[in-house]
DNA sequence: TTATATTATTCCTTATAAGGAATATTCTTG
DNA sequence: CAAGAATATTCCTTATAAGGAATAATATAA
């Protein structure tokens, strides 16, 4: 897993920005406004988040339109998988108690 | 989204300890050693960690044993549901478009 | 209680990131 | 090409994080 990926999400600003982009890719000046952030901050942020592969740009006449890119939250995704496994273990434990507690099963 | 969690994990060391915390529960000890990091380092880490509600610590003699909570992972998890929906979004049109290729399905 | 092992904290220095302000760049249109 | 709009970059200052070294704190055992 990638750290430069956490770097770039360890920032509200950035986060607000791609909670954002969710919604529809958009420009610079549109993203700017809707935070309230100024112009340079956010084409700064973006420049993070670029490179960190979080998201693309689309140049459209002389705006640029910056849109989510799926791979870095499917890398996010994968990385999970292995700690998907502890907590899953640790639910079949619950499960496996509540069945002791309704009688269902005994006590190992 | 907590920006705390993405902070902890924006870095290499961090992730590595997780990493090792994710095979077996373990000391900050055995923590150093494998990683050959030094033990003051390994206890700055191992805070950051705590305080993002990443691992617990649980005393045992006169060593500490930290391990993995699932609760942070899966809030990272059910952040990434909303961006899941994007990314399958995709899939679809994908494979939308290898129906049209193969002839099963025309174009809108 | 003293010695020892284990872990946490503090102090210091250095590196990195963020924000503001100003300016540069790029693209489009007249 | 000139003007204007949109975006990117640079410079500066300040805040925050990391690492090393030393030390403090805590718990166990003799």
């Amino acid at each position: 897993m990638n750290e430069q990926t956490f770097s770039a999400l360890a920032d509200s600003n950035r986060l607000d920005i791609i909670d954002l982009l969710l919604k529809e890719p958009q420009s610079v000046g549109e993203i700017a406004e809707k935070l309230e952030l100024n112009q340079p901050q956010t084409s700064k942020h973006l420049k993070v988040l670029n490179e960190a592969g979080l998201v693309e740009v689309q140049p459209e006449a002389n705006r640029r339109i910056y849109k989510l890119k799926a791979e870095s939250f499917q890398e996010i995704d994968r990385w999970l998988d292995s700690y998907r496994k502890m907590w899953e273990a640790r639910m079949d434990r619950l499960d496996d108690y509540l069945d002791v507690l309704q009688g269902k099963k005994p006590l190992n």
